[in-house]
RNA sequence: GGGUCGGUGCCCGAGUGGUUAAUGGGGGCGGACUGUAAAUCCGCUGGCUCUGCCUACGUUGGUUCAAAUCCAACCCGGCCCA
């Protein structure tokens, strides 16, 4: 643990990067968080922890889990996690880590992604086997942005953008790299932290959540709270996952994610192949692993790690099952593997080329990729290679129960 | 609004009238190797039930036997000026 974060309990310090205002022994419970929290002991006045996702996308991964994580922690510890959908501002886009202005989405792509998110959250579940706890009165608040956004008037608008000068805006890096390398930067960005930080007045956060690369809106909550006269909010900064390429961070757009809802198998698989250096960082942030009792080996600790985190979103037995699995497979034994998904190809009309059936299948976008794959040696039906595009398979009974592969990790069991 | 430069495949970026899905790089995917990976080496990288046929170089039209390449208008962006 940061030497600097020991005062606070292990379960909030684990990961954390960056805790600010984090003045030691101050008196004023506005700059020091450790006296907030013991006065929301005393007051049995839980502190309302401010999360903001915006549903532009439909998955959540494994990089999006570690702040979920840190919610659920404040939950458990008795925490009222405030979750903002950004309904509202998922329609402006955050600039932040952007290099070009952000395709606007339809208030009817932003109602399903809404929905899915909160499903893959664990709305409806158990507590044990969710990220977030909906079970227990009083630990979550879900709202939408568009409860007090949408009803702005312009001049709300206008006092809230004279409390911030343009020279504020550039000083954040993305702006400031995309002003300078001349891409555009189109007016309404500059109103995203703005109302993102409003977003604290109205749900009185007392602490808010988020990437490091949040730094600049959280901040700016700050502001616009104490503007409001509201005490202002504490950030709480966390890192942000490296993806599987061991170099870019995790992001949908570079196709590097673990997703959460994925099987448990394809999970385990991904895990166990992170490049020795994020290991451990894997471990901290992603599982409440006993720090002291990682494997010295390298190789052991990567299973650890990967058994571990995917045992958080299957469960331990199905984690091992996984891990059992994903070892038969890279030792070839591919016909006696526990949990491949099914696919049915009850839609496909026989006879059938190969390369079709892989295409329609869904294991490949095209049949042109399809065809590629094939000629390239990647593709294989119980361990033996397709050599033939254009190989036909006569009945579907030639086919049902037997494996079809896909380079070295994607695997389908064909069902009739 | 004026001037000027530019818009090429997932990304960057060549190409400036003529067999060709379009050089090169990155990324991605597949193969070999390995403790998984990385590194390295090899291959692939528009679509189509494909020995052939479609669609592609901002958009729409035009010139031409022939256009990503020439012309016009429009759209979008950078810079300078207002």
């Amino acid at each position: 643990m940061i030497e600097k974060f020991k005062i606070f309990p292990e379960w909030f310090a684990r990961g954390i990067v960056d805790v600010f205002p984090l003045a030691i022994s101050s008196q004023d419970a506005d700059e020091d968080l450790s006296l907030r929290f013991s006065s929301s002991a005393e007051t049995e006045n839980p502190l309302r922890v401010k999360f903001g996702i915006d549903p532009t996308g439909s998955e959540i991964h494994l990089g999006h889990s570690i702040l979920f994580r840190k919610l659920r922690a404040f939950q458990d510890a008795g925490h009222t996690a405030v979750l903002i959908i950004g309904d509202f501002t998922a329609k402006i886009g955050d600039p932040t880590g952007k290099s070009k202005t952000r395709v606007k989405l339809s208030s009817q792509e932003v109602e399903e992604n809404s929905k899915t998110y909160l499903e893959q959250l664990g709305k409806g579940k158990s507590k044990d086997i969710s990220l977030l706890d909906f079970e227990t009165p009083g630990r979550i608040e879900v709202r939408r942005n568009s409860e007090w956004l949408s009803s702005f008037d312009m001049e709300m608008v206008i006092d809230l953008l004279s409390k911030s000068t343009v020279g504020q805006m550039l000083a954040k890096d993305e702006f400031s790299k995309r002003y300078s390398s001349g891409t555009s930067i189109a007016l309404h960005e500059f109103l995203y932290p703005i109302l993102q930080g409003y977003d604290s007045v109205a749900v009185e956060a007392d602490i808010e959540l988020g990437g490091v690369d949040q730094k600049f809106n959280v901040a700016m909550g700050r502001d616009i709270q104490r503007h409001f006269g509201q005490s202002p909010q504490f950030g709480v900064l966390l890192p942000i996952l490296v993806g599987l390429d061991g170099v870019q961070k995790m992001s949908k757009s570079l196709g590097n994610t673990v997703s959460i809802s994925e099987d448990a198998l394809s999970m385990y698989s991904k895990l166990e192949k992170i490049s020795d250096n994020h290991v451990e960082e894997y471990l901290t942030l992603l599982t409440n692993c006993e720090l002291k009792t990682f494997p010295k080996n390298l190789r052991e600790l990567q299973k650890y790690m990967a058994l571990n985190v995917t045992a958080q979103f299957h469960g331990m037995t199905a984690a091992r099952i996984a891990q059992a699995d994903a070892v038969k497979i890279v030792s070839g034994v591919s016909d006696d593997i526990e949990d491949v998904p099914e696919v049915s190809v009850a839609n496909i009309t026989f006879p059938v080329k190969a390369f079709y059936l892989i295409s329609a299948i869904g294991l490949c976008t095209s049949s042109s990729e399809a065809r590629r794959k094939i000629l390239g040696g990647g593709v294989r039906i119980d361990g033996k290679k397709i050599e033939d595009p254009n190989l036909e398979f006569i009945d579907s009974k030639e086919l049902v129960g037997k494996i079809l592969q896909l380079g070295k990790k994607t695997f389908r069991r064909i069902s009739a």
